[in-house]
RNA sequence: CGGGAUGUGGCGCAGUUUGGCUAGCGCGCUUGCCUUGGGAGCAAGAGGCCGGGGGUUCAAAUCCCUCCAUCCCGACCA
C-alpha cells in the first residue's frame, strides 16, 4: 500500500471532546470519524485492525468446535416478548416499527433469535451439543455513550450460543469458550484477567468475564497476587469475608443524642467523636417492590448489584427526599432501622456483629446510640450487600486482594434452561423424555478489543500495535522523495517484503522526513525502515522497532530476512 | 434520565460579559519559491447562512425564548 493512496487522515491536535488515550489516538492517527454519539466509521486502517482479531476469534472459535452462521439484526417484538425481555431490556433497546406498524428491536443480542431457530431445528439428543457464533453489529442505546470505542451504541461483537444436553455438557461447552477467550487475547497481545462476575440482565448463574487490565476501565477488579491462587473477581461479585465482631465490648442500654444538622457519616463521626465503622448507615432505596433499606457499616459502600440481587428485584434507585421524609418521618440523613417500618430491611453481615452502634432515628436532628442489631431491630434479610476493597483478604487464601481498574471486552455466560423453556426449545432425550436445551452465551466486543489494545499499548507519541493486530507489519520511509536514489531503494524494499508477504506502507507522500515519522509513530507500525542518502547510495536500509526504538541496518538483499526474524521476536 | 458545560471555515480556539459597520488567530488545504534524518521558512490564495427556528432592536456571533446536537460527572453492559 502507497501512504499516498491511504485514507488514514492523521492530526497532530487532539480533539477536544476525546477524554481517553484510545479514542485521542484513534481519531489521531485517522483510524475512525464519529458519525453520532457512539457511532463511528471504521476508516482503512481500523478495518484491517478489526480483521485480524475477528480473524484470530473466527480461528479459535472453529477450533473449538464452532460454526459460524449469521444472524439478522432487525429482530421482531413477537421474540423478545415471549421471553418477557421487550419489558426487561428496558430503553437500551433500540426499537422501530416498519409501514404496517409492527415492531422491530435492533438486536443487542441474539438469545431470542437463535434458540428461536433451534427450536425447530433440533428435536433430538443426537443433534447436540451444538457450538453456535457469528460477528456482526450489535445495538445497544446506551444511557452515555461514552469513550470512544470504548462504549458505543453500534459495536462489532462476536456472540457464540452453546446448546447441550444436559449441565454437564455446559460445564465442557463452557470450559472450552474459556479456553479459546483466553487463547484469542493472548493471541491479540493483551494482558487480561478472567474474573467472577455477576451475571446480570442477561441472567443465568455461572459467568466469567475478560478483563484487560488498564487504568482507563471502567470496571473494578480484585485478584489475588498470591502464587497459586486463582482468586480474582469483578468488585460487584466479590464476596466479602467476614470480620470477627468486637466481642469484647458489652452492649450498653439503647438511648439517643441530638445531632443537630450533622447528617453524614463523617459529619456524625466527627460530632460524637467515634470512628465511622460504629455507625449503620442506612440507605433507602425504591424498588418496582416497594422501599428497601440497606444496612451497612458507615465506613463501607453498597453493592448496588448484591442488593439487587438479594431483594430480587429489577429495579433500584436511590430514594428521593420526599420519598424518605414520608417513610422516615425526618429529613436525609436520619434514616435508622430501629423502630423503622414500611420497609424492606436489608442488613450487611457485618453490621449484625455491630456493638453499641449508631445510627439514625428517624427523627430530626437526633441519632441512637448503643444500638445493637438483634436486639434493637431486626432486619428481614441478612446478606453480603457491600463493595469489597483492595486490601480485604482473599476469600479462598486470606491473603489481601489487589484492586485494579479493567476493561471489559469478553463475557461467558452459563444460561441453562432461561431462554429454551420460554421459547420452548426442547429436544428427546436417549428415554424418549422432552427436555429443555441447556444453553450458555459467549461475548467479545471486537471493536472494544481494539480500543483495549490501545489502552495497553501506547506511549507519547502514538499507538504501539502489538504485532498479531497491527494494520501493517512495516512501513518504509525514503527520507527524500526528490531523491531518485532512495526512491528507487524504497521501492525495491517495498517489493521486496511485500513478495515475502510483509504486510507494508510505503510512504511515497511529498512530505518532509519528520512528518513522515511522526505519522509513523502515531499511527503504530511495530517496524519501520528508514532510507537516507547514504543507505540508498550503500544499498542497505535501517530498521527501527517501535516497541523499543532499538535500531539495526539490514542489507537489502536480505532485508526480507532481518525483517522477518525483527517481526518474530515483536 | 438527573447534574455540569459547549456549539464560530476540515481541526483547535478568540470574539459573547458591555449589541455597532469588512468575524479574527493557529494548524491543515491550494499554488509558487525554498528546504529535506523528527510535524521547516517566505509569498500569494481558497474556504464561514457564527448549530436550527422564533423574538427584542435602527442594528444580533453577542440579549431573550425554544428546539437540536455534542461532551463531561452519576446508575448498566461487549
Amino acid at each position: 500500500m502507497k501512504a499516498s493512496e491511504l485514507l488514514a487522515p492523521t492530526s497532530r491536535s487532539v480533539p477536544a471532546d476525546a477524554e481517553v488515550v484510545s479514542h485521542q489516538l484513534l481519531l489521531r492517527a485517522g483510524f475512525i470519524r464519529r458519525a453520532a454519539a457512539g457511532v463511528y466509521t471504521y476508516l482503512p486502517l481500523a478495518v484491517r485492525v478489526l480483521k485480524k482479531i475477528m480473524q484470530i476469534i473466527r480461528e479459535e472459535m472453529d477450533r473449538a468446535g464452532g460454526q459460524e452462521l449469521l444472524m439478522p439484526i432487525i429482530q421482531p417484538a413477537e421474540l423478545w416478548l415471549e421471553t418477557g425481555r421487550w419489558e426487561v431490556y428496558g430503553p437500551e433497546l433500540f426499537r422501530l416499527k416498519d409501514r404496517h406498524n409492527r415492531e422491530f428491536a435492533l438486536g443487542p443480542t441474539h438469545e431470542e433469535i437463535i434458540t428461536a431457530l433451534i427450536r425447530g431445528e433440533v428435536n433430538s439428543y443426537r443433534q447436540l451439543p451444538l457450538l453456535l457464533y457469528q460477528i456482526q453489529n450489535k445495538y445497544r442505546d446506551e444511557r452515555r455513550p461514552r469513550f470512544g470505542l470504548m462504549r458505543g451504541r453500534e459495536f462489532i461483537m462476536k456472540d457464540l450460543y452453546s446448546f447441550d444436553r444436559d449441565e454437564e455438557g455446559l460445564d465442557t461447552s463452557y470450559k472450552k469458550m474459556y479456553e479459546a477467550y483466553t487463547r484469542i487475547f493472548q493471541r491479540c497481545g493483551l494482558r487480561f484477567r478472567p474474573v467472577e462476575a455477576d451475571s446480570g440482565a442477561i441472567g443465568g448463574s455461572d459467568t466469567h468475564e475478560f478483563m484487560v487490565l488498564a487504568d482507563s476501565g471502567e470496571a473494578t477488579v480484585l485478584f489475588c497476587e498470591r502464587e497459586g491462587c486463582d482468586y480474582a473477581s469483578n468488585v460487584e461479585k466479590a464476596v466479602q469475608v467476614s470480620a470477627a465482631g468486637s466481642a469484647d465490648e458489652v452492649p450498653a442500654q439503647l438511648s439517643w443524642k441530638d445531632t443537630p444538622g450533622f447528617r453524614s457519616v463523617e459529619e456524625v463521626s466527627g460530632f460524637l467523636g467515634i470512628r465511622p465503622e460504629k455507625i449503620i448507615k442506612t440507605v433507602l432505596y425504591t424498588t418496582e417492590k416497594g422501599i428497601a433499606a440497606a444496612l451497612i457499616k458507615g465506613d463501607r459502600e453498597v453493592n448496588e448489584i448484591k442488593l439487587l440481587n438479594t431483594l430480587g428485584c429489577v429495579r433500584l434507585d436511590l430514594a428521593g427526599a420526599d420519598e424518605i421524609r414520608t417513610l422516615t418521618g425526618a429529613p436525609v440523613g436520619y434514616a435508622g432501622p430501629v423502630g423503622l417500618k414500611g420497609a424492606r430491611m436489608v442488613a450487611d453481615l457485618e453490621v449484625m456483629k455491630m456493638v453499641n452502634a449508631v445510627c439514625g432515628a428517624n427523627r430530626n436532628g437526633a441519632h441512637y446510640i448503643n444500638v445493637n442489631p438483634g436486639r434493637d431491630f431486626k432486619p428481614d434479610v441478612i446478606a453480603d450487600i457491600r463493595l469489597v476493597k483492595g486490601g480485604e483478604p482473599c476469600p479462598k487464601c486470606g491473603r489481601p486482594l489487589k484492586g485494579t481498574k479493567g476493561i471489559e471486552v469478553g463475557q461467558i455466560f452459563k444460561l441453562g434452561d432461561k431462554y429454551s423453556r420460554a421459547l420452548g426449545a426442547t429436544f428427546l432425550d436417549e428415554n424418549g423424555q422432552s427436555k429443555a436445551i441447556v444453553m450458555g452465551c459467549y461475548g467479545i466486543g471486537v471493536t472494544r478489543t481494539m480500543a483495549a489494545a490501545i489502552e495497553q499499548n501506547h506511549d507519547r507519541d502514538g499507538i504501539i500495535w502489538p504485532k498479531s493486530i497491527a494494520p501493517f507489519h512495516a512501513v518504509i520511509i525514503p527520507v527524500s522523495h526528490k531523491d531518485g536514489a532512495q526512491m528507487a531503494v524504497a521501492g525495491e524494499v517495498y517489493r521486496r517484503l511485500t513478495l515475502s508477504g510483509v504486510e507494508t506502507v510505503l510512504d511515497d507522500r511529498q512530505e518532509r522526513a519528520g512528518v513522515k515519522f511522526k505519522d509513523a509513530d502515531l499511527i503504530g507500525y511495530p517496524l519501520r525502515i528508514t532510507i537516507g542518502e547514504r543507505a540508498a547510495a550503500e544499498k542497505y536500509v535501517e530498521l527501527r522497532v517501535r516497541r523499543t526504538g532499538g535500531v539495526s541496518v539490514a542489507p537489502l538483499e536480505r532485508v526480507e530476512e532481518v525483517v522477518w526474524e525483527l517481526l518474530e521476536d515483536l
